[in-house]
DNA sequence: GAATTTAGTTAGCTATGCTAACTAATTTCT
DNA sequence: AGAAATTAGTTAGCATAGCTAACTAAATTC
């Protein structure tokens, strides 16, 4: 059943193209494509390698998020909640109810009885903090071992980067 | 039992300290540590703006992104491309039957018998460079309207972004 | 040719996203 | 004041996506 016989898993089966091996886009595009796709490109891949530490925090992606929002931001509304994560009600109503399982947020009556109030437990500042330093370590020292001048070259296309996104 | 009256909505009751209100960071951090919160900050938002679009291209993220890995990285195993996209075997395994369901990827046969040989069909190729072009378009506008000085600057940050992704 | 290793799949759980439909509170309109 | 309309959140139900554990099948090793 096995005529062939061959050594542990060579894996020469498949071609291994592994490079961007961007096949010619069909269409004339904007000058600045080419710097937007990199650009995309290069958030995905921070993201991807950050986001890994997250999971050591116990709680999902989109607790861990709304959870900063409150921490970084102050005390927010259901609804704005959902809109600065950009989610619908629903969504952000069951986030909340894992937050509030865990002990990392807690919700308030206001005088509106229709709305109310979120903020973040101490719990919640604490875990976020600790959170936050290390999805970011690895990238903080991999900026420090970088020259002056290339960090001051990162900062201010960082900062130009959030002026672009304000009118994005 | 409602003896306050109110104007519509004025949203009063909650503080609204919406600004990166950091409440003081708990503990000393590597100096870089504000530059790369920075970065994680505008990689965020600018995915969270971009991806908007994807949602017209009628299929999930997951999919989308590991159909990306077929249109730009060629031919894969499953195995390569969970690794390529840091998800485990079983969950491509699903992505995976959801492009082939889609008809936007196929499956073929290879010498060793377990392992399978992933490819994007030309529809989910043509589906990629449209949503890709889509994804990227608003930013490649605004990247348009900068002066040629930022957008060198912005090209420089991004080169020294991948070498430092590289080793991350 | 038996045992082990490797590649994928299946089953079953949780988390996240959505829309539609509901409840409750507030505001608006007579 | 009281009915109607609006607004804020929740509940129900569906789909996608992530995981581990356990299984099947093929290939390699002993």
């Amino acid at each position: 059943m096995a005529p062939v016989k061959r050594k542990k898993t060579p894996r020469k089966s498949l071609p291994q193209t592994h490079r961007s091996a961007t096949p010619a886009p069909p269409n004339p595009v904007s000058p600045s494509t080419g710097l937007a796709d990199q650009l995309h490109s290069a958030a995905i891949h921070l993201l991807r390698r950050l986001r890994v530490r997250d999971i050591e925090s116990g709680i999902g992606p989109a607790q861990l998020s709304a959870l900063s929002v409150l921490v970084f931001g102050g005390p927010k509304s259901l609804g704005e909640l959902a809109g600065a994560e950009q989610v619908r009600p629903p969504t952000m109503s069951r986030i909340v109810a894992g937050l509030e399982r865990s002990g990392l947020a807690r919700r308030q009556a206001t005088e509106d009885g229709r709305r109310i109030r979120l903020e973040a437990t101490p719990l919640g500042v604490t875990l976020m903090w600790e959170g936050r330093q290390r999805r970011v370590a690895s990238l903080a020292k991999a900026l420090d071992s970088l020259p002056a001048t290339e960090q001051t070259q990162l900062h201010g296309a960082v900062t130009l980067l959030q002026r672009i996104l304000l009118n994005l």
